[in-house]
RNA sequence: CGGGCCGUAGUGUAACGGUAGCACGAGACGUUUGGGACGUUUUAGUCCGAGUUCAAAUCUCGGCGGCCCGACCA
């Protein structure tokens, strides 16, 4: 893409009302823009990091068998009334809103989805009767709404959010916990390609009514609101709401082990036994025609904290910083502005190789000095940088500066296409 | 939801109860051009509503909004 094109604009400054670093970045990149608290919109540069965080997480969902759906997020009150949950009581996170004139069921009241155990369980009624359509998984990205008491540090804790919501429905216990285990095991694998496999742990949690445990996936990062105690040999934590004498032995892990650090719960997954399925009445008949509930369990990761959690983590004084996996493009080629007319035809022949060669390459082709270029390019945070200015001598070599590292190389086209394949 | 702090051009910041100023940005012209350059010039603001006062950005009350701490977080 070219930048000229590009509508967005960098910012000196943070807003005065933006505390949390990921935020401030965010914003002064341009790739977010707050329209309320707790309510950002994503823009161009925004939303490609954002999708790629989505299709990460969509093919390790696949790999496990998910199917994707997308459901709605106007909810229908009498499911809701049915699992108990509707009232402002039993949760208290509901945005409700209610339908023109005619009186519905519930008066007319309709509510904006903060979850969607009820939907899909009432939804699958139609779709599970028998052990033979059993086990299923489905999944889907959407937006939650959720009435956050407070909204706080920027898109870490919003009141509308995106989230990849999984639900396992399974026909027993043990077959419930061997997919359990699959999705914690794919839950790594995502958050190790998006760049926080080295600060995530796997953390014991609370159960909440249908389990002893949840399993939390924390980001070890001072911007996290969660503290959690963990063990780096067994890659494992526990978070402070468990932790307990009676915990730590049922784990059989020692207090002296564990260090106290502040996280960020970038996943969860639970358990939720038949709570759901027998107040819904999801049933299957088994293998001997008797009528059983189906076992439930639900697996959350937001892709739009992920994002935040990774801007949290890789930036510096200049700017952000993306793994190349989470990047809106790979390459910042950067034309310097010069009298010599062959300067820009060179970089604008370099852009159309890389297009040609399907590199994701952002050309700042805008008639700006150099200073500015590369002070934006540092606050973009592409993962290499290429300069194309008069300095560039004639052997066909290309400066490429790391902008994690800070190395500068100079290589030549295949060496910079074999740089970025990865 | 309890407590605290705070609302001034697009952004960041000044102004004792007495002329709303500065910087950046944006526009124009010129000089510049490998780390946010310089000159001339233009543009744009006191969150909303009451009250006190000769006079309110400033004091008082109410509303709305923002941030922080806590509680909460299936």
């Amino acid at each position: 893409m070219r930048q000229s094109q590009l509508f967005t604009k960098t910012r000196r400054e943070a807003p005065k009302d933006e505390v949390a670093k990921n935020a401030q970045l965010l914003i002064r990149a341009g790739y977010i823009h707050k329209e309320m608290a707790g309510v950002y919109s994503f823009l161009p540069l925004g939303l490609r990091v954002l999708n790629k965080v989505i299709q990460i997480i969509r093919e390790e969902m696949n790999e496990i068998g998910g199917q994707e759906v997308h459901l709605t997020a106007l909810q229908d009150p009498i499911t809701w009334q049915t699992s108990g949950r509707w009232s402002d009581e039993a949760n208290d996170t509901w945005f409700k809103t209610r339908l023109h004139g005619a009186e519905l069921h519930g008066g007319g009241e309709l509510g904006l989805a903060n979850t969607h155990e009820e939907a899909l369980a009432a939804l699958m009624r139609g779709h599970i009767t028998s052990y033979k359509d059993l086990p299923l998984y489905a999944y889907q990205f959407q937006t939650k709404f959720r009435n956050e008491r407070r909204a706080k540090s920027g898109i870490l804790r919003a009141r509308e959010f995106l989230m990849k919501d999984l639900y396992s429905f399974s026909r027993t216990e043990e077959e419930f916990r061997d997919f359990y285990e699959q999705v914690a095991a794919a839950y790594l694998r995502i958050f190790k390609r998006v760049g926080l496999g080295g600060k995530t742990y796997r953390t014991f949690a609370s159960g909440g009514s249908f389990s002893k445990y949840s399993d939390e996936f924390q980001t070890i990062c001072p911007a996290g609101e969660d503290i959690i105690y963990l063990n780096k040999e067994k890659r494992v934590a526990v978070n402070k709401e468990v932790y307990t004498e009676e915990v730590l032995a049922d784990l059989k892990l020692d207090r002296k082990k564990l260090k106290e650090v502040k996280a960020i719960e970038v996943g969860n997954i639970f358990p939720l036994g038949t709570k759901y399925s027998e107040a819904l009445g999801l049933t299957y008949r088994d293998e001997v025609g008797d009528s059983r509930p189906v076992i439930m369990g639900s697996y959350g990761i937001g892709p739009g904290r992920v994002m935040g959690t990774v801007a949290e983590i890789f930036s510096d004084e200049a700017g952000l910083s993306w793994p190349q996996s989470v990047a809106p493009f790979t390459i910042h080629l950067i034309e310097l502005p010069s009298k010599d007319a062959a300067i820009k035809q060179r970089a604008g022949e370099l852009y159309q190789k890389f297009c040609d060669a399907g590199v994701e390459v952002l050309y700042d082709d805008r008639d700006l000095r150099a200073g500015e270029k590369f002070a934006d390019s540092d606050l973009l945070g592409l993962p290499y940088r290429v300069v194309i200015g008069e300095k560039i001598e004639a052997d066909g070599l290309y400066e490429v500066k790391n902008r994690a590292s800070g190395e500068v190389n100079r290589l030549n086209e295949v060496a910079v296409l074999e740089l970025t394949a990865k």
